[in-house]
DNA sequence: AGAAATCTGGAATACTTGTTTCATTGCGGT
DNA sequence: ACCGCAATGAAACAAGTATTCCAGATTTCT
């Protein structure tokens, strides 16, 4: 029962969720390993606390019942309901300021002047995504994970807007124990690096309108040597289109001359688990 | 069991607070007396509902427990429990919930029903961005642009898998024609690039767990020298969120094991943009 | 490396919860 | 006024809950 590491220093009782989480927050570094999971747990998710239970929230947060328990004392609570109490007087208090959800839902009006220029670059973001859906036919996404599937490296070109597309697929195909190279042009010995390309290699190329003409000159060379392509652009009419072995169409929807990248890395993300999904089941 | 007095008419089972508080409203003059009384509690004392115990509710209703119990059969639930089940969903900060019902909007697409692998990262995709909308504060988007703009040169700082962003940051930032550094381990000299910030540039840093030691460690070095620092990262627990003036939470959906980057860019799309927006309405 | 303290998982326990049951009350129709 | 039926209250019940306890594992300190 003499188990608080706080019993020593002055207790700061926690009170209301904010000086709970402020304490939380303080500790964290010092907690023991599952407790410090639990402190993670609930302020990520501090819904399921306060309305789950303690089993269900043991499970979600990947512990025993009793070690929520435990870290309810460790902050000076007697015990989980207590804590759990914290989280529920911080719900009901959030509606009693604002009314019923449905007359906050209603007053659009003061949600829009929250967070106007995140809203509209979610929902942007989010028309990008279901035109995606919409667009994309599952056979070009088959045969593309097959191109990308069968090289032995990978090479990824994208520069400008592109470059965050292609640094991301790098990272992802690398994670994925594919041999990638990322084409960039850091110490500018992009062309050199190309060079090395092979038919049994395959090139991931990414390019926009306007389309980089480094891009597109180095997507040629690789057709030229006979390396497979898939590319990534916005028109049939892209350059890339023509060289490809496989294209894939993203058109991202533009907000006041901007555009996002959602639709593209999301594509990104199915293409590269997608063809690493397909080497797995190759291999076995 | 047969005592529904609805069971003959068509039975609107409610599923949402909503549709429920539209059927007791319709039903509420040929209710019985004490499940009238039950009825003008729940919707007057809507948090007392979801939180209270049945004890504790049929107290204060002044009205025995199965009272309760009886009131949520003659609605067409099981029980209690049940009808409770309706009031804590609304009490919810709810995401998940609110992405199945856009989902259910959609239910011409959805009749697709491919579950293509595309399909699915599009709507965790989708997920991140709704919780992203909910989750950030105003105040924190408005003060993190605040500080961006006032930077003379900003620095961007975010590797692994962080570092698609921070290159797209660092293309934007230029773009809007504000000085930019973008803090990457190419030549291996980032310690020496980040030497040169001072407390009248701006650190933008970029980390998600687990996270990377080097970053941090800038992070640290930043805030030491009295460089300001705005935070992207996905907990409380961030070694950033403690050193960063502002920081803003993104947490990204996960999809067997696998976190998109949509809100994040999102995030970053609107920090980039609002930043420059400060800055030429200032100049001008 | 050994010993002490701490931490953790899992089952046992005591309690609270929602639900059911049944006797009693209130009300309308013949 | 009486009978039948729905409505109600109160207590018994069963399910699920938070908590406690203890043995084994892990870490920390000597």
């Amino acid at each position: 029962m003499s188990s608080r590491i706080l019993s020593s220093a002055a207790p700061p009782l926690p009170q209301d969720f904010e000086s709970l989480r402020a304490l939380v927050v303080a500790e964290h570094h010092k907690l023991p390993k599952r407790l410090a999971q639990v402190a993670q747990f609930m302020l990520d998710n501090p819904d399921e606390v306060a309305l789950g239970t303690s089993a269900s929230i043991a499970q979600m947060a990947g512990v025993q019942p009793s070690t929520l328990v435990r870290f309810a004392q460790y902050l000076g609570l007697a015990g989980f309901s207590d804590l759990q109490a914290l989280f529920r007087e911080r719900l009901r208090g959030n509606w009693a300021n604002y009314g019923d959800r449905v007359r906050a839902l209603r007053s659009e009006e003061e949600a829009r002047a929250k967070a106007d220029l995140l809203d509209r670059f979610a929902e942007t973001a989010i028309d990008s995504l279901d035109r995606l859906r919409a667009t994309i036919r599952a056979e070009d996404l088959d045969r593309a994970t097959e191109v990308l599937a069968g090289a032995e490296t990978l090479y990824v070109l994208g520069l400008r807007r592109s470059f965050p597309v292609a640094s991301y697929l790098a990272y992802a195909f690398q994670k994925l124990d594919h041999r990638v190279v990322l084409l960039d042009n850091g110490a500018g010995t992009i062309v050199e690096q190309a060079a090395f390309m092979a038919p049994r290699d395959a090139l991931l190329a990414i390019s926009f309108t306007p389309y980089t003409p480094t891009t597109v000159d180095l997507a040629g060379r690789a057709r030229q040597a006979g390396v497979p392509i898939v590319a990534i652009t916005d028109s049939a009419f892209s350059p890339l289109a023509s060289m490809a072995e496989v294209w894939l169409e993203v058109v991202e929807a533009d907000l006041a001359g901007f555009r996002s990248l959602s639709a593209t890395l999301c594509l990104a993300m199915a293409l590269a688990i997608g063809a690493a999904k397909r080497r797995t089941t190759l291999e076995s």
